[in-house]
DNA sequence: TGCCTTTCTTGAACCAGTTCATTTTTCCGG
DNA sequence: CCGGAAAAATGAACTGGTTCAAGAAAGGCA
């Protein structure tokens, strides 16, 4: 189970046995029903979560009461409330699954203690976060000039199978927009264009 | 010139005499006149940038011409067009100065040497980067449910400094509203509040 | 110091996207 | 495979912020 895992990290680093060892036993499996919580605002967030099967979202809940999709993640990418996870602070996010899934957690003082210990671990997850952190950015660069249909057109080329996993308002509100608008986008996509 | 990044450094890792070394041989002081430009759209960014005097920003002009600031920086932060660093692909960003300025100027292959041969730089880039993610999610999440003028006002309360040092219009589009709304924001606060 | 370019201000018309309310469709659990 | 609840669609009224245009102020440099 921890097997794609270990491919994502041999994609920019060489792994070690030793670091391969200490990774499965810090690693923990965990199953969720569909529509399950994963971890809610209040709780500090305690791992790192790799999508080993499945869909999760995490979303903000704002004082008017009005939900923000912050992440969309299938299989293969991590989900979690990061800010939290880093800080060690209470979270802000709800994070679910959207249909029945499989996580990899892994807690926050392992990952610590096995990056000062095996230096390609430290490197796979410096690589990936600045690569993780570059590519955010150039996404906000990129949806800046973009009005709300075309942002919908861009991330639905690049993320079909996103869009079609999640309910509608979850990449609505991932999107910047509301519900009701994507609605509209699709109408008038599926008329004459 | 070098002893504001050592120290910023150890508030993150402790630093290795070797390590410490390392770095004072690869880094280049340059030295910037008011708006003159550090890099330019179409180049690979050669480095990664640590302000050590001075105001620099980084904006995207947008097929419209129009400008949209991504990053405002001052002393002792770090400022570059961070996707073109990362991936080693020709960039999308200005970046310049806006005040006349020092930048130490870390070339990318020599950090990324250094990173694999010293845990604590791979250790130090990996924790700060984690944490420039964390909080550039939080903010976006924060600013998701505010008005344009509450924006101003709690980046104004943060970075007072920030706000005096730029160039108004490029506050404005660091933002995302028109420097003309800024402007009436301006005028607001300044009349009965 | 004074000039000239850049930045900031102000006002009026406009619009992309929101909000609210209702109806229709989908889909899941029993 | 059916009943009900959640999600999606649709329409009408509205608004926060933009755009355009033109004048006032600021501030760097000869």
């Amino acid at each position: 189970m921890i097997q794609p895992f270990l491919t994502n990290i041999r994609r920019y680093v060489s792994l070690s046995d030793a670091a391969r060892a200490d990774l499965e036993r810090i690693a923990r499996l965990r199953q969720f029903e569909r529509r399950s919580l994963v971890s809610r605002p209040g709780q500090i967030a305690q791992t790192r979560n790799y999508v080993v099967k499945g869909a999760f979202r995490s979303y903000y809940v704002d004082p008017s009461g009005k939900e923000h999709t912050i992440q969309l993640s299938i299989e293969d990418w991590f989900i979690s409330d990061f800010h939290s996870y880093i800080t060690r602070e209470p979270g802000t996010l709800f994070v679910e699954s959207v249909e029945a899934g499989t996580l990899l957690q892994f807690p926050y003082d392992d990952i610590e203690a096995l990056c000062a210990r095996h230096v390609e671990l430290s490197e796979y997850f410096r690589r990936t976060t600045e690569r993780a952190f570059a590519f955010s950015r150039i996404r906000v660069q990129a949806d800046i000039s973009k009005t709300a249909e075309e942002r919908y057109r861009a991330f639905y080329a690049r993320y079909p199978d996103i869009v079609h996993r999640m309910p509608q308002y979850a990449v609505a509100s991932y999107l910047g927009m509301s519900a009701e608008f994507l609605s509209k986008i699709r109408a008038r996509m599926a008329n004459g264009k």
